[in-house]
DNA sequence: CGCGCCGTTGATTCGCTTCAAGTAAGGTGG
DNA sequence: CCACCTTACTTGAAGCGAATCAACGGCGCG
C-alpha cells in the first residue's frame, strides 16, 4: 500500500463523481476533502478485514475489488464485486460497527480514504447524506438476497445464464474479475462455471472472448430462465 | 386482516419497548402513536410483497414472520425469521424504498403500522433515528451475508449444528418457526433438516420435542463445527 | 527457461433432492 | 362425536448434479 500525493482538486473532483456527494455545496465537498488521502492497494492487498473496526470510508477511483468472507477453514465466499467508481463499506463507516466482510483487491486498486469523522461532520450538516447511505444499503440487502434466493433453487447453467443477462450491455458481459471469483459470487467451483460457459458457446448462444462474453443469441438463454425455474 | 382499537396508552407501551424508540422524548413517542394502528393478520398472510412501495414500518407485537423471496417458480426461499418484538421492513421505510422481500405472517400477528410520514417528522427532529436504522440495516446485511457463505461450504449437518450453537439458550434451542421454514431458512429441504436433526438425536448430542431442541451434549456439536470446516 | 496461476476438460464420487409412504395432530362439518 | 381433510414431520429408496480429483495447455513473470 502507498500514499498518493495529487494534485490539488483532483481529491475534490473525484468525490464530485460520486452519487453519494453529488449536488452538495461546493464547500462541504472541500471540507470531506481536506482530510482526504489517495493511496495505492496492490493485487489482493486488503482495504479492511471481517471485523475491524470502521473508521474510514473507501471509495474506489479505479480497479476492483471483492467483498467476501472467510470460513474457518479458509476458503473464501465472494459477496459483491465492487467496480471503479464506487463505495467500499460505507454503510458500517457510517453506523460505526465493525465490517461485516473483508474487502480485497482483485486488482491494483487506487482508493481515495475518507476519514468517518469528516463523514460524520457532514451528515450534521445534512442528515440527507444518512439517507443516501440508507438507500445504497437497501440496494446491498436487495442483492445478497437475490443471491441467496438464487443459491439454493437454481442450476448452474440457469445462475449463469441468470448473470449474463443481468449484467448485459451493448451485445456483451464485461467479467468484472477472474472467472473463479465470478464463480465463487455465484456459488460455484470454477469447474463447473466453465462447464456452463462451454454449454452456452456450444449452444452458439454466447461467445467467449477473454474476460469478455459476447451474446449471439439472447433468447437462447432467455428460454433457460423460464424452463429452468 | 382486522383493525384493532386498543386503550390509549397501548401503542405508546408497545413503541417504547422497541429499542429503536427507546430513549426519546415522550413527546416524541407520542406523535409517532397518534397515527400508528394496531392490526391482527392471519396466518400465511403478507404484512407487505416484495416489490411494493414502502408506506408504513411494521413493528411486530405478537407472533412471527419470515421474510421471503418467491423464484418464478413459486419456490420460496426465506431469508430471515422475525419474532416479537421487532421490526420488519424498516430500512426501506426509511430510505423510501420498494421493499426488497415478502413478508409473511408464520402465525396469527400482532402488528402495529407506523406510516412512513411519522416517521421522517422524527427523523427530522432526531437524525441518530437514522443511525439506529442504519445500524440495524449493516445486522442484517451481516446476517445475509453469513447464511450466503455457509450455504456453499459447509453441509447440512454442520449448518444445523452451527444453528442449533447460534441459538442455544439455557441448554435450548426454541425453533421460532416450523420446521420447513428453518429449514429453508438454512436452505434445506425439510427432509435433509429432519434427517440431520434424527443424526443429532441418534448421537445423544439433543433431544427434540416438538419445536423445542434441548441441547444434553454441546461439545459433540461443538466438536462437529470444528471437524467440518 | 521454469515456475505458478488461471482456465478448460474428463472421470469419479457423494450428498442432497426428489419421490414415495406412512404417522400424527388439528380443524371442520355433518 | 366421529369422519374427513389438511398440514407437519419422519423415514426409506433412488437418481442426479455439482464438488472433487486429476491432467493438460496457455500465459505472465522472475
Amino acid at each position: 500500500m502507498k500514499t498518493l500525493h495529487p494534485a490539488p482538486g483532483v481529491i475534490e473532483t473525484h468525490l464530485r463523481s460520486l452519487p453519494l456527494f453529488a449536488g452538495l455545496p461546493s464547500g462541504d465537498v472541500a471540507r470531506v476533502a481536506e482530510g482526504a488521502l489517495l493511496r495505492l492497494y496492490e493485487r489482493e492487498e486488503d482495504l479492511f478485514r471481517e471485523g475491524d473496526e470502521a473508521r474510514d470510508l473507501f471509495c474506489l477511483v479505479q480497479g476492483v475489488a471483492r467483498a467476501l468472507r472467510t470460513g474457518p477453514g479458509g476458503k473464501e465466499k465472494v459477496l459483491h464485486l465492487a467496480t471503479a467508481p464506487g463505495l467500499v463499506g460505507e454503510v458500517p463507516t457510517m453506523a460505526g460497527r465493525p465490517f461485516p466482510a473483508t474487502a480485497r483487491c482483485t486488482e491494483e486498486c487506487t482508493v481515495m480514504v475518507v476519514p468517518r469523522r469528516a463523514l460524520l461532520d457532514l451528515a450534521r450538516r445534512d442528515p440527507e447524506i444518512l439517507l443516501r447511505v440508507l438507500a445504497s444499503s437497501l440496494m446491498r440487502l436487495k442483492e445478497l438476497a437475490g443471491l441467496l434466493a438464487e443459491h439454493g433453487e437454481r442450476s448452474a447453467l440457469v445462475r449463469v445464464a441468470s448473470y449474463l443477462l443481468g449484467h448485459l450491455q451493448q451485445g456483451a458481459v464485461d467479467l468484472p474479475a477472474p472467472k473463479k471469483d465470478v464463480a465463487n459470487l455465484l456459488g460455484l467451483t470454477p469447474e463447473t462455471f466453465s462447464r456452463a460457459l462451454a454449454v452456452l458457446r456450444d449452444d452458439g448462444a454466447i461467445e467467449v472472448d477473454e474476460s469478455t462474453v459476447h451474446v449471439l443469441r439472447r433468447e437462447e438463454i432467455e428460454r433457460l430462465l423460464e424452463a429452468g425455474d
